[in-house]
DNA sequence: TTATCTTTACGTCAAAAGTACGTAAAGGTG
DNA sequence: CACCTTTACGTACTTTTGACGTAAAGATAA
């Protein structure tokens, strides 16, 4: 068992025998709530700074089935949407000297200050589903609106950027879904995609779009509860792959 | 210097010393030639058996740097338009045993025959301008037109498969220019696109296209020497970031 | 009760992009 | 020099995209 009072001489320990040294996985999790996307943050032990969730790959799992267990750790889901998107593999990704001092970490410098490599993932998950859950090195994990995160840890402000083009990327080739309820109404996603693009939408357009796309399911129900016009609902029609 | 009457332990050996374990760059050199893709393989010393180029990656260097260091070995060229695809990350990625029978390689267990996380680039290179040239692990080193590729060692068919899907996703975002000599006509281009999709394009159709794109700047001389009405050349304007 | 306001769920119309196909001129070959 | 292929255009039609119109639904205010 972990030994909490001595988390990283453990943790270190336990990295160099079971995992793959110098490699990591990042994780960007994305959520949408009250017409925002938010993404998953780790607040490291006794301080107020901040970093994405991460972790490293042991040596008997594959780089996919890392990244998933290190972001159901997070979320406490079981399913989620992960998409690779990129590999950070420069010399100095940041200034370690200074981040150390941050987070008051005494390094072995054999073992634990040489460059890692990360790759990159984003999941998409439905926001109100996740029980965000920190790991032993972090105190609290909660949501952040993606406009209001602050300087983070390491290079992962970085990471949010390319992996938040890399998002917007994939909303051009398909459809977005995992981000919604299962049941959810046109301008519900409108608003996400507006989100996501970061421009307005045209109302018309965008339900003539999607209407045209056949992705699309309409169900009898409406979105009771509403100042104005009760919209419809729809749902995805899980035919191919999507997002 | 490297004893070349021992290459493999001392290719062990420097690996473990300078390069990150468990990790390797491997590469698809895309190129185009006589209307076809090609892809330089390897031929590994005394076997009959082919290859992608690849390496390993050097403690002091970046992931990227890495990559075209092995590029810039195996073609000569000191520039190459290179890009990121995938990670291949699987714990098996391949029959291990099989692949050492065939390379007749006697494998020290603990260090060598341990799992490698890969990471994909393809480049693409002006074909005409490549001087194959194998590594201390090869003998020979030429193209491949891209449908008579043979069986791969490793997991290489796979990895060129992912590669070729990632370039022909590439071609819908933005012009394929450094497969391409300097100059070339419309034709020319019109093969290499389909090519790249698979398919046959209508060639007034293409014209019109390129011409619109505003990439393209039309050149005074013509292609001379064919059987037929002299062609203009044309080069692409290197206005924005292009493939 | 009824006018008002916002939002939804459609529709219209024109510009732009994509697709099918026509054709004259260029440059060989028989 | 007739003939053939290829280039370098052009025309016409269809589909997609984008700007904008509007009636019905549902709440609120007078």
């Amino acid at each position: 068992m972990m030994d909490y009072n001595q988390p990283t001489k453990n943790f270190q320990k336990e990295v160099a025998e079971q995992c793959i040294r110098y490699l990591s996985i990042d994780g960007v999790i994305f959520g949408f709530h009250q017409n925002q996307l938010n993404v998953l943050l780790l607040r490291w032990k006794g301080t107020n700074e901040w970093c994405l969730p991460g972790g490293f790959i042991r040596k008997t799992e594959s780089v996919d089935e890392a990244a998933e267990r290190v972001m159901q750790e997070r979320t406490g889901l079981n399913e989620l949407f992960l998409q690779q998107f990129h590999v950070f593999g420069a010399v100095v990704r940041y200034d370690q000297d200074a981040v150390w001092r941050k987070i008051n970490l005494n390094v072995d410098a054999d073992s634990w200050s040489e460059r890692t490599i990360s790759i990159g993932y984003y999941a998409l998950v439905e926001h109100s589903k996740v029980v965000p859950t920190p790991d032993f090195l972090t105190e609290e994990c909660r949501w952040w609106p993606l406009d209001e995160v602050p300087g983070l840890l390491f290079d992962h402000n970085h990471i949010i950027e390319v992996a938040t083009r890399a998002l917007r990327r994939q909303l051009n080739d398909q459809p977005i879904s995992h981000l919604l309820p299962e049941s959810f109404t046109i301008p519900e996603l409108q608003r996400l995609h507006e989100t996501i693009l970061g421009h307005p939408l045209d109302a018309r357009n965008f339900y003539k779009k999607m209407m045209a796309s056949g992705t699309l399911e309409r169900l009898t129900e409406r979105r009771a509860g509403t100042p104005h016009k009760a919209p419809y609902l729809y749902r995805f029609t899980r035919s191919e792959s999507q997002a």
